[in-house]
RNA sequence: GGACAGGUGGCCGAGUGGUUAAUGGCAGCAGACUGUAAAUCUGCCCGCGAGAGCGUACGGUGGUUCGAAUCCACCCCUGUCCA
């Protein structure tokens, strides 16, 4: 359908409308008043990855659109355990660990949103405020009867627990049920509207929904996202290194960069759309460049993404040190960096203190694999010492991507 | 509580006494080709050691044996069915 609220106009152009539950009728609440909605978060670790961006930008997309974004950190739920994050080790945080988990957060969702108390301002809410107070036969008699275990058994998280015959608990049970009542306390007392959030979602936003209009008698909303993944098929925001994550101090901006600088042809005009502001019609221009010109698109959504992300200084510098390294074969001042005693120093040595190689025999295999560099030169000798007789400073990299710089003391 | 089936390296999954640091696949890293892309082909893929080698590893603990992921005992965990 062509809708025509800005918002949902706003949000399917730009590719984030995967399923919602009344398009009509959210599209016509969007005309007529400011709807808060809000997404959940996982707070298990200090900071997010690119795999939450999406949801991210969703909520920058709601505010630009006159809309009040209401970020949900999940302080309460995390005690419990998402099941449908695998059987996930779920370590039991300790309410401290969890509550500096949020700060963290909060910081990568301030550059994204304006908060404050204004009607369209977004603000932050931890779903512990509530859930924590809930006692367990109140909220078996309030809530348990909307929910039958033949439609709870029917939800995908549970039936590929039990299809592939692995665990889940009882408590992990539960999640679904906790999530179904964020929506409806979020309706109650601030409004909300409209749940978001990825397509694996739907079924807990579903939840949220019906136990809104069961208990409340409140008509409320629900719009997931497509599942994200990159052209060849695999989940977003994973690399060797590890998760992609937002945070300035959990990955450098460089790396950062480099992420987005190394996506998939395939994946360019789709990933400008979705996490950049660029207009349309310019994302359009460059996303059709072909051959190695892509490569130009390449670098316009690295550099609009680390500045909304980390600022323009981390996103300036982050280009220049790539132009450097890669063009120039020089050395850019962004390049992780290890400070090694004169004396001439093994290569091996050196590859393991950047952190190009896990143990020092994984750097040695790389060395024997014809993968790591001085200066641009391959080097095949295992036993190879990096000596400072020119210079204070030598570049050492591993494969064609990966590069640092080594000084002497 | 009982019967049965299971627990192997990041994941999947072979292996039922020795030549097994453990077949194969996926993921990952590197090389070639390229455009810091994709696809393809090749090599690597527990740790320490220059090396010979040493250490650690097949749920846990003991045991049998010259020798165990493999056999035995007990325990823990998971699944299915029964009570």
């Amino acid at each position: 359908m062509t809708y025509t609220s800005s918002l949902l106009r706003l949000l399917d152009e730009r590719g984030y409308i995967h399923q919602l539950t009344d398009a009509e009728g959210l599209d016509k609440l969007a005309n007529t008043q400011v709807i808060p909605g809000y997404i959940g978060f996982d707070a298990t670790a200090p900071s997010l990855h690119i795999g939450s961006l999406v949801q991210i930008m969703l909520l920058r997309r709601l505010q630009q659109a006159g809309h009040k974004p209401v970020v949900l950190m999940g302080g309460g739920t995390t005690k419990v355990g998402d099941p449908s994050g695998k059987d996930e080790s779920r370590k039991l945080l300790t309410s401290e660990a969890i509550d500096a988990n949020i700060a963290s957060i909060r910081k990568v969702f301030e550059r994204y949103l304006t908060f404050g108390d204004g009607p369209t301002d977004a603000v932050l809410v931890n779903n512990d405020a509530w859930l924590s107070q809930l006692g367990y036969v109140d909220l078996l008699r309030d809530v348990g009867p909307h929910f039958t275990i033949n439609r709870m058994l029917t939800f995908d998280s549970v039936k590929l627990r039990l299809e592939r015959e692995q665990p889940l608990t009882f408590l992990e049970f539960n999640y679904m049920i906790l999530q179904a009542y964020d929506f409806r306390e979020l309706a109650l007392t601030r409004d909300c509207r409209l749940q978001l959030g990825g397509s694996d979602q739907w079924g807990n936003i579903i939840n949220g929904i019906e136990l809104t209009r069961r208990m409340e008698g409140k008509e409320v909303f629900g719009v997931t996202t497509p599942l994200l993944t990159t052209a060849d098929g695999a989940k977003m925001g994973k690399t060797a290194a590890g998760a992609v994550w937002l945070n300035d101090d959990a990955l450098p901006a460089y790396d950062f960069w480099q992420y987005w600088r190394n996506v998939d042809d395939r994946d360019v005009g789709r990933f400008l759309r979705l996490f950049t502001d660029l207009p349309l019609d310019e994302i359009a221009r460059i996303e059709a460049l072909e051959g190695n010109e892509i490569n130009a698109a390449k670098v316009v959504l690295a550099n609009e993404v680390t500045r909304m992300c980390r600022g323009e200084a981390a996103a300036v510098q982050a280009e220049t040190t790539a132009a450097a390294t890669f063009a120039g074969g020089g050395v850019g001042k962004a390049l992780p960096e290890t400070v090694l005693p004169r004396a001439g120093i093994l290569l091996v040595d050196a590859l393991y203190e950047l952190g190009f190689a896990a143990s020092r025999g994984e750097a040695k295999r790389l060395i024997l694999g014809g993968g790591a560099r001085v200066d641009g030169e391959p080097v095949k000798d295992e036993a190879f010492r990096i000596n400072f007789r020119e210079t204070s400073e030598v570049r050492v990299s591993s494969g064609k991507k990966k590069h640092g710089v080594v000084r002497s003391a």
